[in-house]
DNA sequence: ACGCTACCATAACTTAAATCAGTTACAGGC
DNA sequence: GCCTGTAACTGATTTAAGTTATGGTAGCGT
């Protein structure tokens, strides 16, 4: 179904009123110029002018943010489908980081491919806006997440987000999904420190909500998790 | 300048791409259905299906979401100029809410007349594009506000970003801006007590570095202020 | 003049999470 | 086999921020 070449359209096409044709010339575009960088890689520095938008094919990038007191907070979670950079297409300038979580294989879209996409096409310029919109609607859940959730819970709210961001891409595997994030990683995610967050697994791990070994997560017990997680998916429009 | 009937256009055209004439039809469509709300109260709720688009005209509101806990978070400010819930336009439902701080005079706009305002204009689909990229910007920030920063530096992030944002309005005296927020509401943008809040907005005050009075913020050293909040306004597009 | 409410201020005390300073486990390279 | 690096884990201690509770004050209606 969803394979690895049609990742683009298919996430973008959830918005609903995108016709064959249309995801026909977005994968196209997304496969034109094909790259593959390493894990813990940078894609590109707050600062850059981007002159591509990068389209994620496979494997998982981090939005991040360094403060100048050293503190790094991670803002996003881009997974296969995701579109990132499209800001500075429109904006000047990144005002955000992208490193590379695992190896990934990424396509980049130069500014014409782009401009051709929707010209004389504006369901796929509405396309992008409603991605855009959902962008910025997960972006508040992540405010609200690290503002007012106890540790377990913005810990549990993670994991419950991404596994339903996963699964409406086909690539969720029941309850178990791929995690590459570290516990640090977690940490940066949910404004914590590793220790704390080695320390709320462990509670997480106990009370049976979750396995997390090999870079692999499984919730054997989603409801309960959501509960605790105080989980409601409306957010992600899916 | 900036006259309270064309804040609405004033905001959008900051992207450099609309023409006079997509700005007389933006004003015109803000102006048709103006309605005024007292202060405290909400426009409307997570759940909402939201049937137009609401454009602050004057006042501030707050978009916000309540957690099954009780706790609550400030999402982001509107103000004069800011569209809203135009989520629930292109999305199904609202995922969160909007309450006023002040008295708030704004324009609804339909659904058909806000088609007609792209039909065959995809510049104004497009600014609507670059401001929603904009928000999200402006969204991450808050994540990493509340996620890394202590609280001094979080309310202090508050005040330089909110006198940043009215200042390329217009709206800004100087180093003096309107600020409608009590302490409370400052502790639930920032993700912090009211207490803690009164205790670090004392050592900022004992700083001379904000005065608030009467719901007029003064920031009496704005580069100081900056450097303690960590701010760079490179987020704000401005 | 009275009480009511909203907001700001404060003190005493508790708690969640950070910090510091490690140990253990394991995988890859040589 | 050993070295190196990364990730997970632990315990002692400190600190930032939350909680509870209460006092003060300004504005408002009656």
């Amino acid at each position: 179904m969803n394979t690895i070449s049609d990742v683009f359209s298919f996430n973008l096409a959830r918005c609903g009123f995108l016709t064959t044709e249309d995801r026909i010339s977005l994968d196209e575009a997304a496969n034109k110029n094909v790259s593959n960088v390493r894990a813990r890689s940078d894609l590109m520095c707050e600062g850059d002018r981007a002159q591509t938008v990068k389209v994620v094919l496979d494997g998982w990038v981090a939005a991040y943010k360094q403060l100048s007191d050293g503190h790094r907070q991670i803002l996003a979670l881009l997974l296969p489908g995701d579109m990132c950079a499209a800001n500075a297409f429109v904006v000047e300038r990144m005002d955000y980081s992208l490193g590379t979580l695992t190896p990934v294989r990424y396509a980049e879209i130069r500014r014409e491919d782009f401009e051709e996409l929707f010209e004389n096409n504006s369901r796929i310029l509405r396309a992008f806006w409603w991605k855009e919109m959902v962008t910025a609607s997960i972006q508040r859940e992540w405010t609200a997440n690290v503002g007012q959730r106890l540790a377990t819970a913005r810990i549990a709210h993670l994991f419950c987000e991404t596994h339903a961001r996963l699964d409406c891409r086909n690539l969720a595997r029941g309850n178990a999904i791929d995690f590459p994030l570290t516990q640090s990683d977690i940490g940066e995610a949910t404004g914590l420190t590793a220790v704390h967050v080695n320390r709320c697994m462990q509670s997480l791990r106990a009370e049976k909500l979750v396995e997390l070994r090999n870079r692999e997560l499984i919730l054997p017990n989603p409801e309960r998790l959501r509960k605790i997680a105080m989980f409601d998916p409306a957010y992600l429009h899916a």
